[in-house]
DNA sequence: GGAACTCGCCAC
DNA sequence: AAACGTGGCGAGTTCC
């Protein structure tokens, strides 16, 4: 890991220099605009200063105190909540506009910043602690590698670009697929659970997706959309330790759409021509609390018919932690000190994950910097493909394109058959999914890649 | 002037 | 009966 720190990862500190102020100037224009607006000047008129526009206490006392509106959720310390989701609930325009001027300004200040105050000669050199986290994963500072926007296209885009291997290389990134879920199997050994993972014929997030909404999978977009609706909704909060009360205010705020109980026609994800909301009343879920009985029986179907041997493999572990004060992780480290219920199980579970991606990691550097012994047909040589990354359960690398088929051959060796073969406890398939960039391309530009032919 | 706190938000 | 796991970081705020 130290190796990959003193490589680093290329910046480009002209393009991180210039995006952040074409940011400034868009955030600038739309904070002008917002300051125009009734709604802003009655605000100024009630707060008797100048309004900050990144204070969240001013802005919610002013919502919830002074406009009286009630909160569409509460924070932890029982404040009215102004985060995304709750200050859309409010259907008010110039809102819209402070999430807009809050994701440029996350954008500027908390990547294209750290990448320009962390750089060295255009390489930034991020750490990555292996002795903070509770659960033995690793966690990454100055700057953060391991929580770069993803998701979100406008973002990822503009972080991305600013990101580069060396000249004349090529970013690879190797992902264990599902890691957490099968290792988890390896603790459980829930056989309907190794079916799953075994078997590609089957899925499970698809087969919780007929059985939530009461839709036969069809593989249209809009399916799609619901099963990941499912396994982000219901499947994984549930083996995190979430129960179905929560998992149906979530799914019915996110998906459904039902301010007061009851599904709208005019809201929500629609699926064909009809809403979600319309299909479930269809389907005799007339209301959320309709919807939450039929979720709490998906629950105990899922524990005490699809995944029992999990369940009570949790409820085994539990009294383990109870009676002696730890639980043992299958990669040899201890868990201990005050653990809830949920630690108890999610602890190893996480911990091991990362402990097979640190194990390839090493495996991989020492083939790179030719040290290794792995008894492979890989010449001993130095190579000029380097590490630079790791995402919990995601390699980096900044490649040559002379070495990317021997790189790409050799990552998937280790990573899913060297790996298993040094571990006997691992009783299910490892898999990866890689991507890559073009030569001399940024990390936004990723496009998927087969390790093997 | 800095430590500790809350809140929001990015990743897995 | 319980009531979602792990981090880092920026900004605002309060306290000493």
């Amino acid at each position: 890991m130290g190796r990959a720190e003193r490589q680093g990862i290329r910046v480009d500190v002209e393009y991180v220099r210039r995006e952040k102020s074409r940011l400034s100037k868009e955030i600038v224009a739309k904070m002008k605009q917002l300051k125009n607006s009734t709604f802003y000047i009655e605000w100024e008129k009630a707060q008797g200063k100048e309004v900050n526009l990144n204070s969240v206490p001013q802005l919610s006392n002013y919502l919830y105190n002074v406009k009286g509106l009630e909160p569409y959720k509460t924070t932890e310390t029982g404040q009215g909540s102004v985060d995304e989701e709750a200050i859309t609930n409010l259907n008010i325009p110039e809102l819209m506009d402070i999430i807009r001027i809050r994701k440029l300004k996350k954008i500027r200040d908390t990547y294209l910043d750290q990448f320009g105050r962390e750089q060295v000669n255009g390489v930034i050199h991020p750490f990555f602690n292996l002795h903070l986290v509770r659960t033995y994963r690793s966690s990454s500072d100055s700057p953060n590698f391991q929580n770069i926007p993803k998701r979100d296209e406008e973002a990822m885009n503009i972080v991305r670009k600013a990101l580069y291997p060396r000249p004349g290389h090529q970013l690879l990134e190797v992902d264990y697929g599902n890691l957490e879920v099968r290792i988890g199997a390896c603790y459980h050994k829930d056989p309907n659970m190794i079916k799953y993972i075994k078997d590609p014929k089957t899925d499970m997030h698809r087969d919780m997706m007929a059985q939530i909404f009461k839709l036969e999978y069809d593989g249209s977009d809009e399916h799609k959309y619901l099963r990941s609706a499912a396994k982000n909704g219901f499947v994984f909060p549930q083996f995190y330790g979430d129960y179905y009360v929560n998992n149906a205010k979530d799914m019915a705020c996110k998906w459904g759409e039902l301010p007061n109980g009851v599904w709208k026609d005019d809201l929500g994800v629609s699926i064909g021509d009809i809403t979600l909301g319309r299909h479930l009343r269809e389907q005799g879920l007339k209301s959320i609390k309709s919807f939450e009985k039929h979720l709490e029986k998906i629950q105990y179907d899922f524990w005490d018919n699809r995944f029992p041997e999990y369940a009570s493999w949790k409820q085994r572990w539990w009294e383990v932690y109870k009676r002696r004060g730890f639980v043992d992780m299958l990669t040899g480290f201890r868990c201990y000190g005050v653990l809830s219920r949920n630690d108890a199980t999610n602890y190893p579970i996480q911990g091991s994950a990362f402990h097979c991606l640190l194990w390839s990691f090493i495996r991989i550097d020492d083939i790179l910097s030719g040290n290794h012994y792995i008894p492979l047909q890989i010449p001993l040589r130095v190579w000029k493909s380097k590490l630079i990354g790791q995402i919990h359960d995601a390699i980096i690398l900044d490649v040559h394109p002379d070495e990317l088929q021997a790189v790409a051959e050799m990552v998937h060796i280790i990573t899913t058959k060297e790996l298993p073969k040094a571990w006997d406890w691992i009783n299910v398939p490892l898999e990866v999914d890689a991507e890559l960039c073009p030569v001399d391309g940024s990390w936004a530009e990723k496009e998927k890649y087969k390790l093997v032919a």
